[in-house]
DNA sequence: ATGAAAGCGCTAACAC
DNA sequence: GTGTTAGCGCTTTCAT
């Protein structure tokens, strides 16, 4: 039932620990006849070396920090499931903590984590630190030696590496597909409007605008605060009814979703009358009817990205800093010409 | 740049280590003058006890490993933030692994972690695990004093605590359900059926007909084995024209909402010619239209109580072994009579 | 009231 | 080829 340790590898062959210790880790030192009699038995009685023991003396956990502000956005779950994945191949695990958008409990959980829990952070903020523009946590983290890899929600002022997605590009990008597929009233429904990639967005779409010549008409946007998805579609719904758009552009899904919903309401067909293209990863937009147009964020691909960089890091590969930019695909189905 | 030790502040104030981690402990024995002004400098320098050190100690780690098939299924991701907020909020930390399904990943995750870096698991099974039937792994874990809390998909033959939910009458009562508001021919749409869960909720299909008086029938009843949502409405197509059923129940979102577009395309209207109602946690559900009635499974409570019982175990608070039931909510919405 | 020393499990420099 | 020892950071028993 107690783990099996060194020392009592060593009282049962009557050899020091130390012995044991090399013999354990193929030292030179030790007689083949040792080394083969203590490796056997180590591995017949599924001898383990502790953890703990070796973190404390190696200085070094070999694991993760991740603070995500929510699991249940599927964008997050993706960057998860990359993190995930490239840290156990290289040897790291991964603590996972969950801001729930709070500045406080993001506060909180690196606190915990930074006596010795883990090597590293990957992080994207909580929307409360990105309004509230407070980043010394970070700052005093990076101080004291623990390196972070931000992603998508990133702080500005910090010196750390960051992976973000071409928000601004994305956009843009979308703005000329739909121009050249005949669009001419092109809108723009922002949930995001408070954050930075919210804001790089929104200004990639009046670059695009630009970009292929069209006027740029505040009334074709709209900035959607309120949190419950619930309430879109009775927002939407005067802004879609007096703008006569032919098409529109979202940055989540679900604001996309309740655009859909709201176009059939006034009785548009999608996408004759109106095309609805939206910033998203995936789950809502192969599942909607029709199904999304999207402009795609590859959450795994950012996911491995980070924790690749984060672990050359740890591993001194590289020394400089650098801002990673992940693309964007437009990925088209069927709510878009 | 390096951590503040015990060491480094009994060198500061010319006293010996363990006067410090008696002060810091607020120990009876140290005097109130150096224990504040201990505790002062503890504070203004930001000293944090080793987490290694204590784990290595107190051979306790505070930290819950959690094994999960998935990250980007809702459920699953519902369970987790429970378990993960639960478990802070007692003074747990979480590393999650994922699966991937796969009984060889499992395997290896749960000796990767059975060297102390944890005190116990909670997971859930791969598909591959429940189907080989091979639980020695999950046998020998426990025997090797580390607790196991198993949730939805469980190991009949492993003694462990288990939170499972109540499937069966899930599938009953929505049977019952569907039989008051005037269905006669239900059918049964699973994706599941090589699993544990998928059977019980056969059962309860099967169970809920007998309650009501309906004969049942095998016609009415189809098992999708295609992992690959995009083929569900080939597949449902032949079944739902040739029954002509006047309601469906699926085990999982993704299989109602092939159901809903097929039958559409076959003329029926929703709910009118036929009911939909799914197995679900939520997210597509309520973006899909019609919006899906749902029996809903309470992911969330079922992490909290995961790592309430896990943690109530690793503290001795209790003994007996135990199974919990999570009751299901029929949650009404527009794909139903 | 304070300190010395052992020990948690392991590694590694340094004897022998 | 094997053993002794110190040390990673901390707690705790037992002196003093």
């Amino acid at each position: 039932m107690n783990k099996l340790t060194i020392k009592d590898i060593a009282k049962k062959f009557n050899v020091s620990i130390s012995t044991v210790s090399k013999a354990l880790n193929d030292s030179y030192e030790i007689s083949d006849a040792t080394k083969e009699k203590i490796q056997k038995y180590a591995k017949e009685n599924n001898y383990k070396p502790n953890f703990n023991a070796l973190s404390l003396k190696n200085r070094s956990t070999k694991t993760i920090g991740i603070i995500l502000p929510t699991m249940l956005k599927y964008f997050f779950a993706q960057v998860f499931k990359g993190i995930e994945k490239t840290a156990l191949e290289r040897g790291y695990k991964v603590i996972t903590c969950i801001s729930n958008e709070s500045y406080d409990k993001e506060l909180e959980i690196i606190e915990m984590l930074s006596n010795g829990s883990i090597d590293g952070f990957i992080l994207s903020m909580a929307k409360e630190t990105e309004i509230k523009k407070d980043f010394n946590h970070f700052q005093e983290t990076i101080e004291n030696g623990i390196p972070i890899v931000m992603f998508d929600r990133v702080a500005p002022t910090i010196e750390c590496d960051k992976i973000i997605t071409d928000d601004f590009n994305g956009a843009l990008n979308t703005v000329e597909h739909l121009h050249k597929t005949g669009h001419k009233k092109i809108g723009f429904v922002s949930t995001l409007s408070n954050l930075h990639i919210g804001q790089e967005r929104f200004l990639g779409y009046k670059k695009g605008l630009e970009n292929v010549g069209l006027p740029y008409n505040k009334d074709f946007v709209i900035n959607i605060f309120d949190d419950d998805y619930k309430k879109y579609e009775e927002i939407l719904l005067p802004f879609l009814k007096k703008n006569k758009l032919d098409s529109v552009i979202t940055t989540g899904e679900s604001a996309a979703i309740a655009c859909m919903k709201t176009s059939l309401k006034l009785g548009y067909e999608i996408p004759k009358d109106i095309s609805v293209i939206a910033f998203s990863n995936g789950i809502l937009a192969r599942h909607s009817s029709p199904k999304m147009t999207t402009i795609s964020q590859h959450g795994e691909q950012m996911g491995e990205t980070c924790a690749k960089i984060l672990i050359d890091r740890l591993e001194n590969k590289h020394t400089e800093i650098t801002t990673k930019i992940i693309k964007t695909d437009l990925v088209i189905r069927d709510s878009s010409k």
